[in-house]
DNA sequence: TGTAATTGTTTCAAGTATAAAATATTTACT
DNA sequence: AGTAAATATTTTATACTTGAAACAATTACA
């Protein structure tokens, strides 16, 4: 498919300054992503020996009751198949996670909370959402509710999966 | 310095769904902020070849005009300092830095950026700020703007630096 | 002057991350 | 049945990341 540049001819001095604008707001977004990101990674590592990636898989088999494939499971972070192995051999170490096969397909591992991974999860996951409470104290309900609709504004912007065919 | 939780006592539905909308927030912040890094990476990857982190290097290098200290260069990126000896290492065995010594401190190493660095740093400058205007085009200046400042709301929420002393 | 504390940096061990190659299995098609 | 293509996963090589330990040099000060 090919389309036209359909971009208004704004004056050399507006695009510039629009530049300008998205850059610093690029930056921003960065600085206030890695800051929170951090003192997540921070607390999960000092009060509880973990990781966000480990949280992360956790979190991925929480939500789906009967485990996850590791392809779905790496789908579903959107990391690389190689990284999840290794996050999931780990897990699977320390007794939070199981892989079982899966009985039609002998290529595939389901990969399953232990009891004892639930409920580690779900210790990490009560303080986790404490924290986020705090770290985002800055903004009220109707702050908030602004941040989430003008960040929705890039909604159908960045695809995986441009789904070519069909 | 002991405080006392000067909390409003809202009703506990209030403050639920006010917890909900943070947590629901920064599940966007971490989405949207990761789809664009996540472009950039690799972008820089395909078409360059490099990486993040040794743009931020070479950017940080860029900046200040003199080089600077290994030291200072972890301090203003926000990494850990062996972080950085291997990263500057890469980049001296392509060529794109140099390490100088400090004359009068022989602990201390100076990184500065070679010719073939400066260049190679502003080429990738000019690709990653139209990168940036294009996958931040969902927001005029406008939106732009009532984004920065929202963000801005958490100014003087995280310090690395807690300067408890003096 | 001597030595303790501080400062600047690298090394180390472990974990996270990727793309690409390798392996194993299943499916589709002749 | 036989084989090519597709699918699920691991392995490999390389890079990034951290906190902590080690090392080296400087500074403070008894």
């Amino acid at each position: 498919m090919i389309t036209d540049n359909l971009k208004q001819q704004n004056s050399p001095s507006i695009e510039e300054a629009l530049s300008k604008t998205r850059l610093r707001l690029w930056l921003k977004i960065l600085k206030t992503s890695r800051a929170i990101e951090a003192e997540v990674r921070e607390r999960l590592r000092s009060e509880f020996g973990s990781t966000l990636p480990r949280f992360d898989v956790l979190a991925a088999l929480h939500r789906s009751h009967d485990g996850l494939k590791m392809g779905d499971l790496s789908a579903e972070l959107k990391v690389s198949n190689g990284n999840v192995t290794g996050i999931v051999e780990r897990l699977v170490k320390d007794g939070m996670v199981l892989r079982v096969p899966v009985p039609g397909d002998r290529r595939a591992l389901l990969v399953r909370l232990t009891q004892k991974g639930k409920e580690h999860f779900l210790t990490l996951a009560t303080a986790h959402e404490e924290w986020i409470v705090e770290l985002l104290s800055a903004f009220d309900e109707s702050e908030a509710d602004q941040l989430q609709s003008l960040l929705s504004l890039t909604d159908n912007q960045f695809h995986d999966d441009e789904r070519i065919n069909e």
